[in-house]
DNA sequence: GTAAGTTCGTTCACTGTGTCAAGTAAATGA
DNA sequence: TCATTTACTTGACACAGTGAACGAACTTAC
């Protein structure tokens, strides 16, 4: 019993892409299973067996299926509840944090004010966070933290940190000793790709992206089933692609930067420096520019309109370099979606190869969770495929 | 003898990893290839023995190394002679070809004009090419085929071809039919990227991207040791990447796109346009900027500086966005870059995201045979990998 | 209501790949 | 000379996954 994820009995391939199979795509007999993984009956038999008897798979009730012929299939599922994870976003002055279980479902959420950036401080308020998510009789299976950054889970150090002034800080493991649960740490977006790839709209896909749109821009890709990890962490950096050269500048003095026209914080001051009313705040804008009476108030629309044109070009630049099957639209501010749809197809098709079509595009809502909920996520995949 | 790569021995994982690792990281002992592979050395004397006996292996004099301790290490060499394959390029009229090696070495090269489009035509001239390349003795292993557009292995069927007027078209099944030997179809700059990946810049290295310069501008990408294939074929469309909106025009109507910068022929047609002077050719163009008397002309310097920018921000995009450990320049017109290295390096930096360095850069000079020759290196990856 | 057909899942003997442990080979260095 | 180090080989063995035969549980045809 509870012998089969420790970590002295080793998972074999076949158990581990059985498991993760399962876990994604829903419950499943184990006929299909086979079929989908390419073993044989007999296999699916032999590997299930000792997940059914520690309780990590579940055969479900016969379902009331439509009738087909032969034997009426039996459905295995994951038994979600029985491992918990902790998630961990980090922002510069804020922690939070979630309890999931092994569905990524959050059970449990909290927020904590980060003192100031002292790493003891900042670790003992970690460690304070994760006791507290832990419930009394079910222990962590893994901790996850993200961040903003170039942090990757094989090269779990804090590198630079701009806004927590932080360097070369083996945070993985420093966490890992203050809490003694295996820690992975990732970045923020990569976080959050993950999510979409095991949990979200990417499931079935074996290439998305996914652009995020808050106080800046990020980029996540899955590619051949695999989330890109690029040289030292760098990858999906559009939030200052060149848009155009005579637009708004952002903070590394680019003009007509994609930051400068699509993030929240540049769409708000747009709108309020034009009208002169520092108090706008970023809904206010959106609330302005769809506003039917008039049509949208002049100066919001055009903020908008090309925001949209800008987050349509990012998406086309990055479809035409890598040709995801699919692009999801994520983040704090993606509810700006619908006030900029148009703009933003009209440049995706503009700027699409013309030898393709444009890509399929989900929006994705976002709640404020996501981020933490991306970092156990994060500690999810690691534990079940690198363990 | 003979029966290892043969179609009904089937090569387990090991004995495939082993002679790829070989092959692609030159000659290695038993104990190295054991380390970099994580396998035992007893497997090594085993997966080994078959590829000797057949002559696929060869075991090297001992090398005179720097001596060290221990018993000396027995190097091990592929015979590259012991396979041969052909590699086609297919362009509007021409068509190239090339006999190499299991090393990628050009044995034999060809050239013939197409008669027309039909296809029984081209089936024919590919086939006579076919048989002209190959040696009495020696049967062929495979043969590539490759040409712009959206082809790749596993959908080995030209969609549509907009140069040579085709559309769906099993073109691998048909030549495959006509020459009696397996054949592999894919995009020209997947292919380039092949070569790159086992017998150029690219080894060593889990992740690069190709650009490539000539009437076009393409781009191919590794991303962690595997080719990129996009959806439906369709990956490094950056040719109309958008550099600005005020510059010269492309076919498809884009102001100051990528191609209307940087292709060769844009670049020629600038220089004679703005001088009017219709008979210079690109080399022309290309002196006129180098020329060193009075710093270049000022003509084809500009627009020699312009395409170096544009250029930058091209390849400052890609890695942006994939990240890559290194990218390659190379196509048809590369030795332009000598003359725009300044404005090349500038862009880069320039457009390169303010947390990372710039990607390194690596200039490849091309031979007009390196397309027939990316044709035979994804006939010879297809056949070790997928076989 | 029975038989035939179909698909799902299990059991058990077996194949075959790669490992482990032990031993041999060939050099350096003291 | 002998210890030390590294490379390679050999043969017994472990064990993951397969194949074939079989039992289970349903639908459909007559």
């Amino acid at each position: 019993m509870g012998r089969v994820f420790s970590q002295s009995e080793r998972l074999t391939d076949a158990m581990r892409s059985v498991f993760v199979e399962l876990l994604v795509h829903g419950p499943m007999s184990r006929a299909e299973v086979a079929r989908r993984l390419a073993l044989s009956p007999s296999a699916l038999t032999k590997v299930t067996k000792p997940f059914i008897e520690t309780g990590y798979l579940r055969e479900q009730l016969t379902g009331e299926g439509p009738s087909t012929v032969g034997r009426p299939s039996q459905p295995l599922q994951v038994d979600a509840s029985r491992m918990s994870f902790v998630g961990i976003k980090l922002t510069a002055d804020e922690l939070y944090a979630v309890r999931t279980d092994l569905a990524a479902t959050i059970q449990e959420e909290t927020q904590r004010t980060l003192i100031d950036h002292d790493i003891d401080n900042v670790l003992g308020q970690i460690a304070q966070t994760v006791a507290d998510l832990t419930e009394e009789d079910r222990p962590l299976s893994a901790v996850g933290i993200s961040l903003a950054g170039t942090a990757t889970p094989s090269d779990p150090v804090v590198h630079t940190s701009p806004f927590l002034g932080w360097s070369q800080l083996p945070l993985a493991r420093l966490v890992e000793e203050a809490v003694a649960v295996p820690t992975v740490l990732d970045n923020d977006v990569r976080a959050l790709t993950a999510v979409q790839q095991w949990f979200g709209e990417g499931v079935g896909h074996s290439s998305f992206a996914l652009i995020t749109v808050g106080a800046g821009i990020g980029c996540g890709m899955v590619i051949g089933d695999r989330l890109v990890t690029g040289r030292s962490g760098a990858t999906g950096l559009v939030g200052h692609l060149a848009i155009d050269d005579r637009g708004p500048m952002c903070e590394q003095g680019h003009r007509g930067c994609a930051r400068a026209y699509a993030s929240s914080p540049a769409i708000r001051r747009s709108v309020a420096t034009a009208l002169d009313r520092p108090e706008l705040t970023f809904d206010d804008c959106l609330a302005m520019a769809r506003d039917e009476t008039r049509d949208g108030h002049p100066v919001a629309r055009r903020v908008l309109d090309e925001a949209g044109t800008a987050l349509g070009q990012i998406v086309a630049t990055v479809a035409n370099i890598t040709g995801p099957e699919l692009v999801i639209l994520s983040g704090e501010a993606v509810h700006m979606y619908e006030v900029c749809a148009d703009a933003f197809q009209t440049a995706l098709a503009r700027h699409t190869h013309w030898t393709s079509t444009p890509v399929p595009v989900v929006v994705k809502p976002f709640a404020f969770n996501e981020w933490a909920r991306g970092a156990a996520v994060t500690a999810l995949q690691h534990l079940l495929l690198h363990r």
